[in-house]
DNA sequence: CTGAAAGCGCTAACAT
DNA sequence: ATGTTAGCGCTTTCAG
């Protein structure tokens, strides 16, 4: 049907392994040979089967990406930073979603890895033992983004969510506030931000303050969400009078419900959320965040698969990269 | 390396084309056959090597995916909506991103065809003539979305631009708007984001109002820029009594200068987005926009390539779906 | 119900 | 500088 090497290489008249040669430009090649063969594959339309080169070649130039969700700007913003660095190596992300459930990934990775990618990038260090066995089964390199609190399968690069979380109570604690509230999403399916929360609390009971109320979202957190709750929260009998947030567009929903409301923030209410997303400097008053580095996850992750040209035998020893994060003081705390 | 079929089938003691069938579920077994198939499969960890099944059957379960960015959340949508019925079939979409840019997009297409996918989405319907030349010869399904405005090349979902970019202006001006300012981005190359300002625009000089101000923010749209830009043409000399803005995170930056300078909306400013993003439902004000269709259409072009199991000779003559969009009359005008 | 043969398109290795 | 051979792992086709 499609254009082969061999259909190339009758029309120009030499044989498909010169063809071979002059598309992937190695080897020797006389220019007379090479214009022939570039003007037949251009003529006939060749589009090279990399199905074919990568079977061949035992490996892929596609890289599995393996992400909790799609409906969080976090996960596009680690998605593009992959892609960026990926394609100007011509490599291609093949992605799939697994909705925070193990089950889901260990599916989804063994699906992925049927396309012999060059590596993949899980998101997190929590994974089934099955899961865990078949990435280091399959040889190709894995590398876990987002967090740092654990132990990686081989490279990670994330930051401390348990350091965030700790980080964000006492500064919260340092401004003179005691009864926390917490608002969270997805049913503690979101391990993340779990760990920041139990972290939080740590610090919250250490310092002899106390969470007062909790509220956890359904599905995807949102700042519709967060105002709902917020709303919810300061008009329960155990009103806090700070509110910790498991991220930003839930606490921006916070702040949206107070700006309505007229409630004075921080003074009635006092917020801090999480990631340090751009659309926080738009809103009349700056959110308290912690920044978190979701791009360069993403392409350390992205260059640390690419860079893996020799398939040493000796796998470099498990390793983390704390790429950090960064309190952002704002008028909420 | 990783064990094979032939593995299995010496596991087992079966041919390798046993367990092929086995594996498939295809064709006749005995059941102490298929037990001891899959008993050595499990137990060698085998894991079935789809570049081999895609070079033999000439064609892939990967979809490719060619968005202009991943920086906007629309598109990040329309990939949810993709990915979330691909996933159904046990199809992959790998992806790659334009930045807008055409040339770039006829790079990746030829360099996504080479995966020979089963099928190919595509962004909006401008194309240069070598991206239709290419997609067409190939063979491949190929689905456009986001606009119906044009020729599509096979199939199209979307929603008609123009006149959702009348439909905005019509309603600012029944309601008395008379002196418009426009904020886009992108300096023109979102293609669909000009064909709504064009259409607002003819509609405003039709009924006798015009546009006394324009400003193409630099970089992705965003609140932050929407903000800016809003400060900056309700400072200037030719200040609007309505701004239409491309996108609602433009918009909504505007809304948030107006909360913050204490501008009264809408009898001071009135403003107009346009996508419905869920986030507007949170903030204090309603923004007036139009509603898009973004998983739907994203659904739709993943079901259309799914379900294109015959490969008819005669090919669908082309078709555009409009799966429409819908005014959301808010608060602010 | 099971097996053997052939070939998908490409490239490493070995000629010439 | 160019060509020949063999084989990556799988499945369609044809035989038993």
């Amino acid at each position: 049907m499609r254009p082969t090497m061999g259909d190339i290489a009758v029309e120009a008249g030499v044989s498909q392994m010169t063809v071979s040669r002059v598309i992937r430009g190695t080897g020797q090649t006389s220019v007379e040979v090479r214009e022939r063969v570039h003007d037949a594959a251009r003529k006939l339309g060749y589009v090279q089967n990399r199905l074919a080169t990568a079977l061949r070649d035992e490996s892929s130039t596609l890289v599995a990406v393996v992400l909790p969700t799609l409906r969080n700007r976090v996960f596009s913003e680690v998605l593009d930073g992959i892609n960026e660095v990926l394609s100007t190596g011509g490599y291609r992300p093949v992605f799939g979603v697994t909705e925070y459930s193990q089950e889901r990934e260990e599916e989804l990775v063994l699906d992925l890895l049927s396309w012999r990618p060059r590596g993949i990038i899980l998101s997190g260090l929590e994974h089934s033992d099955a899961t865990r066995a078949a990435v280091l089964a399959s040889g190709v390199q894995v590398v876990e983004v987002m967090d740092t609190d654990g132990d990686p399968i081989s490279a990670a690069f994330g930051l401390s969510q348990t350091q965030a979380g700790r980080t964000t109570a006492s500064h919260m604690i340092s401004k003179g506030y005691r009864r926390f509230g917490y608002i969270g999403s997805r049913d503690g399916k979101d391990l993340r931000a779990e760990k920041r929360f139990a972290a939080f609390r740590d610090v919250v009971r250490e310092s002899g303050a106390q969470i007062v109320n909790e509220i956890l979202v359904e599905g995807p957190s949102s700042m519709v969400a967060g105002r709902r709750s917020t709303a919810q929260m300061v008009a329960s009998a155990d009103r806090p009078d700070a509110i910790y947030f498991s991220n930003d567009d839930l606490a921006a929903g916070g702040i949206m419900h107070c700006l309505s409301e007229g409630i004075e923030i921080p003074s009635e209410l006092a917020l801090a959320g999480f990631n340090g997303l751009s659309f926080l400097e738009a809103l009349p008053i700056r959110l308290t965040t912690v920044e978190t580095p979701r791009l360069e996850m993403g392409r350390r992750a992205a260059a640390h698969v690419m860079q893996a040209s020799e398939p040493s035998e000796s796998l470099p020893s498990p390793s983390v990269i704390d790429l950090g994060f960064r309190l952002i003081p704002g008028e909420t705390c």
